[in-house]
DNA sequence: CAGTACCCTATAGTTTACTCCAATGTTTAA
DNA sequence: TTAAACATTGGAGTAAACTATAGGGTACTG
């Protein structure tokens, strides 16, 4: 059984010693072992949860959203898959509303840019609000 | 010509007042015309305006980039076109690379919601927590 | 005319997710 | 053995975008 010091984690999961410290401060990893002089003794499962957040991080959740969705892991026992993927889809929704809306803002800034010739010449007195209303 | 008063505009546009008061200060909002008695008096626009904010916000433009879309305009005689147009580009560019990555993060998502049954059973093998972490 | 709800400015505090620093101790390679 | 590379803690700093507070003035209602 090898340990793995904190910057060796933090190689492994491409993250910074201080963001691993930071995380167990925030509860969303658990306080590891210590050597003999304190330092901080990682095993493997360590880097599978520095792994789950790095990805939910990748998503948007936030480190409150994480160290939820690791509750639930941790009580896999008690949480039924159903929590869990409704937790997702109100991610997914999320996420997709966003996409929606910008794409409403890129049709606009597109009927600006259509609008200008790009000459000297500029009749047209547009802006992002106009293009937005119409 | 009704004017608003600052609670006014807060309530129309679900913003609050000290929201409204700090966009001004971050250059955001125009400073509006004020009462005899130093109240700010906002007119119709300032509603559009208010809204375009806060959509681009719940898009997750920064302050900063939203200022630079509420200054595009063609205007007769301040910018020539091509200046605009190509300003107006590169920010097109930007919402372009802003919906592919939440298009990732859509799929992702996606990919491993789709693949959880999402029942009553226990979480014990719920695929998105494997899915995280794997 | 009082009370309440609203407005003003200026300034300070909050949140999120880190990131950096100082002072000090430990491990490792030459 | 000694220099470097790494580890520790506590605390401060950062950036963005609010949010709250103090200490005032103003406006509508009864």
């Amino acid at each position: 059984m090898s340990y793995l010091k904190i910057g060796e984690l933090a190689q492994r999961t491409e993250t910074s010693a201080e963001t691993l410290r930071y995380y167990e401060v925030e509860g969303l990893l658990p306080a590891p072992r210590r050597s003999a002089s304190g330092y901080r003794l990682y095993t493997e499962p360590d880097i599978g949860r520095v792994h789950f957040i790095r990805r939910a991080r990748a998503m948007d959740f936030s480190l409150k959203e994480i160290g939820e969705l690791l509750a639930l892991q941790v009580e896999k026992e008690v949480a039924t898959c159903g929590e869990v993927k409704s937790f997702a889809e109100t991610k997914l929704a999320a996420i997709d509303k966003k996409i929606v809306e910008l794409e409403k803002m890129k049709a606009a800034l597109k009927q600006i840019t259509e609008a200008c010739a790009g000459g000297q010449e500029s009749a047209v007195h547009c802006t992002i609000l106009n293009a937005l209303e119409a």
